[in-house]
DNA sequence: AATGAATGAGCGTTCATTCAT
DNA sequence: AATGAATGAACGCTCATTCAT
């Protein structure tokens, strides 16, 4: 009753609302965020423009709105291992797995929202939020294991993390593009050993990676 | 899909039309590959709307033509490092420093043309085209420092190159993103570091490099 | 023009209708006509939307209404000016006085459905009906004065009583666009003056108005 | 060369022009202001809906421009009789006279903008400065004619003038909706005798009017 | 060769209306 | 009876492109 004349409800739509964003969050991917209209969404759902309309206010608001669903799942799965947080060198090796195994549509997705934060403030704020969230698990995994004595960093825990992050996220392009796809097995030992490196793992801790001892035994 | 049958002159302009593309980069730069109109383009150079599509024949013809420019660059700036090519430890950290000190401005090219290219073929042999020449001069330098005894690699050449061009990949979005942008010392550190293990690089050949000595020494 | 054939029912509502309708006066008379949606009277009475197209059947026909009551109310007033009707001068001034005094949102509600009237049929048998009951009380005084002697007319009745109207609606745009609003005093004056010589009011029978006499003593 | 990317020059289109501006005159007057679209004034043209977009810049622009243009006719037409002002009764005969022929389309489509500046704060400037331009030149004539001992005015100059301009536009929804439209002569008398009134014409510069010394003789 | 003028296709958005509850 | 949800029609506007000079 007198909801403002512009102002919707941001939650209608209750579950179908869900449904659409799914829908928006594989048009977006298929076709990029810039060439993604209400009629493919539409199209895509099989709702109506004007109902899209009715849902999110606006075109922006509805890819913002896709961005941020698609992205809790990745936050969400990095959290999970992050909760069993035991600051233990597998557990790291299992969030780079994890990180390194994203699939291709979810990069494509990344890829596209960052590509458009870069000219768009609103969504610069939502990038920046999702990095903080992202690497947090990490950064509390290495703080961890620091103080239980498992790393002896050779640089501040943010570089460290972040050039984990970076090694990872430097498999979008190859991935979204087709290049050089398969060879992820390689690559992971050679970002893990990068990682050993840079918090110089105590031989004791590192067990389960070839590549994990591969940097001591040299 | 290019090639359309009333297609201009390729070569139309002259000179204008290197000062026009100039434009076009920076335009792409700043406001993203979807947002650069013709208009953009004309107010940024001075050059009339129609003159453009003249010179070009169509805005997709002009901004891939843009990004062959653009990407020239970066393949020449790294060919003339390799064409001193020795294959030693040195050469290497210099290309890498050379790729981490990419100007801002040129990741915003990349990463507009490499997202452009997912859901664009024409972009994307371009893309590929571009991924070849980049990191042909990374496989001959190890090749050759290989042969020459300096390295005794890990893995593939393949592999090594690809996960080192990630690492330095992975730093476009922090870099256009602002996250983090400073701390490309310790970054390099690292790079180096994961390079150096990844070739198992003779310690007689490790000079110049505070890092490229870290890893051996210990 | 009207009665469509899915009608609802025109009496709907009950007082709800009345109450609603007094808030989309208010709204025209705030933001025009062509300006006033559904959703404006449903935030002005607190309304559903779907509810008021329950008692008017199309935005249309809810308008439409509104006009009717807004009008009754100035109908209504000069008939309980003429229902005293004597036919003298006095009851004229009183009327010229109640006309002058016309509130400004009244003078704006008119206005609007005047001007919609002339480009749509069904509002402009409305307005030909106003215009007759808003006249007739004039016309009777004039008339019943004649009669008992008190005015000698120099025109037909019906000349009069329109050049008297015309001169009270043709304060309507200065006031409503709140040029010179002020000096209704002196316009009245002059007002009553071109009705005392149009109906060469007899000096006998002229006693309250200082401009009444004021053509006489010249 | 290097305009603005939205800014268009407003003054675009030459003859052309004017052409369209008289046409979108003729729609405004035929349909009423709020509906009148670009596809009104398009197909009255002949004009592409583009094209008339590249003149204006807006929709609302092109409609103020036709009220501007339309309203310089009747400005232009009374200032041609305030040039050969010199301050008599018969010249203020002659202007009242023009403003009671005025035609139906004008008054149409003064009240178009007049309704539609109640509500629009751009339009309601352009109606203030119509509003002064049309009233100076019978502030002239009047002010003139009082210098020359031609009137003896009873009331400021000011008011004067707004009761006969009032007295004027209160034929304007007579003549639109069509109501007691012919009688326009005796109007005119009655008119031309509040007007003699409110200036106390000397009898001796009365001539031609049987209402102007009409009021004196009683 | 270079440009201004004209235009059509396409998109986001508004809003009255229909439908189901 | 009252309402929220869904939707199609219509409009203003942007922009790449065509045409004539």
């Amino acid at each position: 009753m007198s909801e403002g004349v512009v102002r919707r409800s941001r939650r209608a739509g209750g579950e179908r609302r869900a449904y659409v964003l799914d829908h928006a969050i594989a048009v977006v991917a298929e076709r990029g965020l810039a060439a993604t209209r209400y009629a493919d969404v539409a199209e895509a759902s099989g709702i109506a423009v004007s109902t899209l309309q009715g849902y999110f206010g606006s075109r922006e608001d509805m890819l913002i709105e896709a961005f941020e669903r698609a992205t809790v799942v990745v936050v969400d799965a990095m959290n999970e291992l992050a909760s069993q947080c035991d600051g233990s060198w597998q557990q790291l090796v299992a969030m780079v797995d994890q990180g390194l195994s994203t699939p291709a549509p979810t990069w494509r997705m990344l890829m596209e929202f960052w590509t458009a934060a870069v000219h768009d403030a609103e969504l610069q704020e939502h990038a920046a939020a999702l990095a903080k969230q992202y690497r947090e698990p990490y950064v509390k995994a290495v703080q961890l294991g620091t103080e239980r004595g498992a790393f002896s960093p050779r640089f501040e825990v943010q570089v460290i993390v972040e050039s984990l992050v970076s090694s990872i996220v430097g498999l979008l392009y190859p991935v979204v593009l087709g290049h050089f796809a398969p060879q992820v097995n390689a690559y992971r030992e050679i970002v893990l050993a990068q990682l050993a490196f840079a918090l110089r793992v105590s031989s004791e801790h590192v067990s389960d990676s070839p590549s994990g001892n591969s940097n001591v035994e040299r």
